[in-house]
DNA sequence: GATTAAGCGAGACGGTACGTCTTGTCTTTAC
DNA sequence: GTAAAGACAAGACGTACCGTCTCGCTTAATC
């Protein structure tokens, strides 16, 4: 007895071209950035129609979203690190990515993704809660609070989205990258 | 006996051309945003040659650029006010913003602004300079300080930077733009 | 005491679907023409997977053949009458189809056969066989010598293949349709 | 004074271009046949963009029809040959073409010319002129008459009609094509 | 009855070509 | 010598079909 009604007819989505069309947007996004990544480039690298990509995709920030979610765009260096002390921790974390961003082609994967959160409200909101969010900014924020090592009547979201927001400020806009630049960022939002 | 004086021959740029162009950008920009903004829709809607945008332009986002240094693309009102009071003035400019960000076009302005940004370094240190710079929250955090309102010792130039990174990352990523977070996030920012 | 004569274990080929494909095929043909009869169209409206069609026609013109063979294309109207008369008769008949071919789209029904045939020597045949063939033209001719209609000397064959081939030159080249030059042709022809 | 009123500006048609794709057309149809000739492949031969194909002609059924108005389609040796006795030269002429259609490159340049034919009126018109109108059989039926060959009250349009019917019908669906058959074939028009 | 082939519907896949759009350059005429 | 007009080579866009290939049924004939 037992329900069947299954679910439906014909050939399954194929795991293979998945990731090989996401491996291709991957490889295209770092090597020539957001603005000139083509679907039609795509699908020539990972060998497969273009119908492919658009019977799952509907625009290339999509497609860039997707990438994003299975964390192929990022380096995993930038994750924020946690020693205990949080002002040093923000400092390395803050200072690494203003190495990334010294160098033209970090700087230009940066922008790219912002360029592509332009796009796409789902990127915007990934980038968010990747840099900021759950996983690192806020987290350690929340986590010094209750270590004594932040005031408990800061507001942290709003100090996160502050930081957070610099950064993406710097990216597009200039502004101090240097080392000292990260003590001087940190501690203006440490306060 | 007129004067000569002459620089060089030929006809002299056409500032009606140059007006017509930077109308037509203005309004493309708005209606359509940055992304779908064309040369070619630009030059038909100005009358004018695609020739004579590239003689004097060498991409898009140069054009876009020249707009906002023109104080074409933004409403006037988003000017910071001075009332003597930063907290306020702070609370209601960012109030403002939120309130243009609220409306499906006025994110579309902001973040179309934002891409254009990171396709041109000049529109990102002009964003960067009109949004917080010398004109505005800099300026008055400055002032603020002379004025006693805010501490000496705190590093203006790095929260002004911070106030305005927070808005451009709740224009790409979300977060909340209600006007109590108007408060809480100028009040983050002035500790 | 029934013979076996078994054929081979598995489902036997569907006569409903072959069915709805060569309705589906007439249809689309009568309606859209040959160059713009799809496989995949002719799949849906039959309501048969495309794999169905490709088990048992290689490409689109068997399909074609297969269903003027089966006398699906053709009005039935076209076939040559018998009074007893052959002049009358031919003259009967290239009138009646010169009529279709006045309106444009029987024009385009018998432009879209002669279509088929060039991508398909069968159809050629066939329709060389059904107009002018052993069933119509040339029996008529070959029944006329016999009465006593036609001079005995008179190659039936090639009478008939001008006469059909007139006919299709018209609907292909353009010349006259007219009632009247169907007397002229059929005139010309029986010399 | 003299009026000016001249043309207009811009840059005038390429006639390098035109005769680059009409090349290209040409042999594209030579080797390929009409079916799978693709504007595409004409693009890339003729070295030219899609776009100024598409700016000039609108089907690909326009392109071999200017083809075909060129002249460039044709081998020239099937002119109609004059040496005063009309039978000897439609025999003559007829023989050629069979021969042409008895190979089987000759036989799918014919197919493919009414195929073409079939998808584009023009084409149908220029063939039914270049192959039977003023140029050639019809002609030489009229000169005929007026030499005293042929009865003066033989219908010459329909049996110059009857005799390119005939070869086309040929063409699409078989029937003899040796020789003797263009014998037979020129003896049953000339009656 | 269980097994085994085929047929079938659905539909994903790698491709090719379509016809359109835009880019940045070039060429002409007008002012 | 600048400008409007517009042709040009290039190439990406998103769509339509092609012919092939799984899938999970269903339908007989064979064991």
């Amino acid at each position: 007895m037992g329900a069947m009604l299954s679910s439906r007819r014909g050939a399954p989505r194929s795991e293979k071209s998945r990731q090989a069309i996401l491996d291709a947007v991957s490889s295209q996004f770092q090597e020539r950035g957001y603005a000139s990544l083509t679907i039609e480039g795509v699908a020539a690298q990972a060998g497969v129609g273009k119908q492919t990509i658009y019977r799952w995709w509907s625009t290339k920030s999509d497609l860039v979203a997707e990438c994003l979610l299975e964390g192929r765009l990022f380096p995993d260096r930038l994750s924020l690190p946690d020693t205990g002390d949080l002002r040093i921790d923000l400092i390395d974390w803050v200072g690494q990515i203003f190495e990334l961003m010294r160098d033209p082609a970090g700087r230009g994967l940066v922008t790219s993704l912002i360029a592509a959160a332009t796009a796409n409200e789902q990127i915007g909101q990934r980038l968010r809660e990747t840099l900021g969010g759950h996983q690192s900014v806020l987290a350690r924020l929340t986590a010094g609070v209750e270590a004594g090592q932040l005031s408990p009547n800061r507001p942290v979201a709003e100090l996160s989205e502050a930081l957070v927001g610099a950064l993406i400020l710097k990216a597009i806009g200039g502004g101090g990258t240097e080392p000292q630049d990260a003590v001087l960022l940190v501690d203006a939002i440490l306060s």
